[in-house]
DNA sequence: TATGAATGAGTATTCATTCAT
DNA sequence: GATGAATGAATACTCATTCAT
């Protein structure tokens, strides 16, 4: 059909779209990156932005719908691979790396911008809240971790990960904080709930 | 002396830019306030602003330099106070409680701001740290907390506290992040590295 | 013959964007009238109406084209039905109240058109004239109405009538100007005219 | 006082765009001129124009403002010369031709312009209305005009002076058109009204 | 011929910065 | 030194027009 050509182009174009803001949002910034900039990222025109989202605001609300579709789908996997809290972290930190610079500022722009935003950071929490928290209970139960508040663990968790990733230029300034630093915050994370000493 | 008088009015108006700009920052955010911002908020004028800071930058350098200056000397009193690990990180959250809109602010967008803000981080953080290590090492020598990295231990403490900062809609949206939380952040962090059960 | 299948099809859709811009002009003014808004009322995709109108101006000029010899015929049927003076301002009235809308419209907006917008009301308003002012004559020199500048009459009533068209939201924010206040027009004329008091 | 220099030089940029604004929307039409070209015929940068006005809609209502207040001074002082209804014509044209063109731009885009402009053209035809009223119902009391409604008196009178003003390329394509036909269309109009032949 | 996605020129508006007073 | 009016570069968004399918 003719119809499917042209829609499949289009979603091409929106997808080669998403696809370069997510790109380009994670170097520059969300809010700094420029439509002009994205469309030259794409490859189409300037006018060709406007055709497939509306407003500046339209765009960087599917960019992030976008990644809050994948990021809870990743972390909707890692129940499966569950077993022990490490494993869960791992799988936590693995999902975080595949998209390490939107998510990272996302993190840090989240504040100004659009609610959804927002809402997409709390619904991915949320998820990974709740199997980081399974996990633990578990080996809490068991005697193998301190008993604490379940919301202050994952806070700290969450807290140090979003430390390191936002200050990536400390932490490895070439390459990927989750790669470079990944498996220590886990073990040192691993270490400090311990029971043991 | 003419001259004096004269200076003492300039340094009183550079003064009232200084202090308008740090409150204005700590409400607006660094970048989103507008000069004229500021300017109205000290009761000059916009001109005015430019004849004490020649860009914006330069007025950003000053305000997060002399915050800078003022987190050095109540890390430096900390000294004083020292004792336990527990009272550092009592001082600690003192200190940042006097200025912590601006400090949130400025954790937040220290990517987007001059290079100072990054070294005025970076240089306060290391006084922090020193003190939090010398206390920390003491007392993990005297067994009472868990052998950890220094560098691990510091950096989960200062992860935590950002993520409540920059979360503050979440943990306390009417009042101060640190009085609301603060004790529980300490208790939690306490137990979390002690070596005991 | 196929070819004249198509013909016939396009023909059809050339129809199906005049009348529909004829209806969109009315509504939301001609130059106010986007392209795509023609495409979207008359059915057809917004590609589509620049095979039938090179550009805009063509489209404009095409519709004005179209309603210039409508008016043209029914000020021709005008003659036919002659006869007073008052015969010929309601025939007048009555021709223009088919197409009030857009009428307006083009009155209005004539100066901002193509020249053709301007050629076209001067042909109507000629031929008009010409059947108004051959009745007047007929009866101005019958007594029955005042000497006066045949130009001028006829000036009159155009002012007249154009002044309760373009000023609609006053007399009749309803319905047709035409059908609220056109017995009164043609009234209050016709005595203004008379010899008589 | 230097505070009244500035404010002098601030009024009289004020003035500049009022004015140059006011000849631009009379030339070009009053929503077709860009703000650049009136930050060009005032003789100032494009940026000078939203110090003054903040929007380009505040502009229109202000010079629109500015013309309602002129006219209705001139319909005020019209009240003294009062006399005969030949004489309040007169100054109802004389009126007019003062700003002939942005006038007949008013009444040309009345429609599309902020409601200002819709209540500002009622205001001044009302008191036009009023003055025009009382002369004619004295020179109709008197018997000298035939007995007719005042307001399709007026409203003929009206549509016969915008008809000019809004088709001058046909009656005075070099100047005024008031100028070239006022006195005609005042002895027109006394003539049609009158109760002589 | 019809389609509708892509194009890019055109414009209001913001705001740091300058400079005459 | 203080003032605040003037400046102009920067940018999101619109819409007639083009062109590959």
């Amino acid at each position: 059909m003719k119809r499917s050509i042209r829609q499949i182009q289009k979603d091409e174009t929106r997808e080669k779209l998403l696809s370069a803001a997510h790109i380009v949002f994670g170097q520059k910034g969300i809010m700094a990156a420029r439509m002009s900039d994205i469309a030259e990222a794409a490859g189409v025109s300037h006018g060709t932005v406007f055709v497939h989202f509306k407003t500046q605001e339209t765009l960087v609300a599917a960019v992030i719908d976008d990644f809050g579709i994948r990021m809870g789908q990743r972390t909707h996997d890692m129940a499966r691979n569950s077993g022990s809290l490490r494993d869960v972290l791992k799988a936590h930190l693995e999902g975080i790396r595949e998209d390490e610079a939107f998510y990272t500022q996302l993190v840090i722009e989240t504040r100004s911008l659009p609610p959804i935003a927002r809402e997409t950071m709390i619904s991915i929490q949320s998820a990974v809240s709740f199997h980081i928290n399974q996990a633990a209970q578990r080996e809490m139960d068991a005697g193998v971790i301190k008993p604490m508040s379940m919301a202050l663990l994952f806070n700290t968790w969450i807290g140090l990960v979003h430390y390191y990733l936002t200050n990536r230029d400390l932490f490895s300034p070439e390459k990927s904080v989750i790669e470079t630093c990944g498996s220590m915050l886990i073990d040192h994370f691993m270490h400090m709930i311990s029971s043991a000493n």
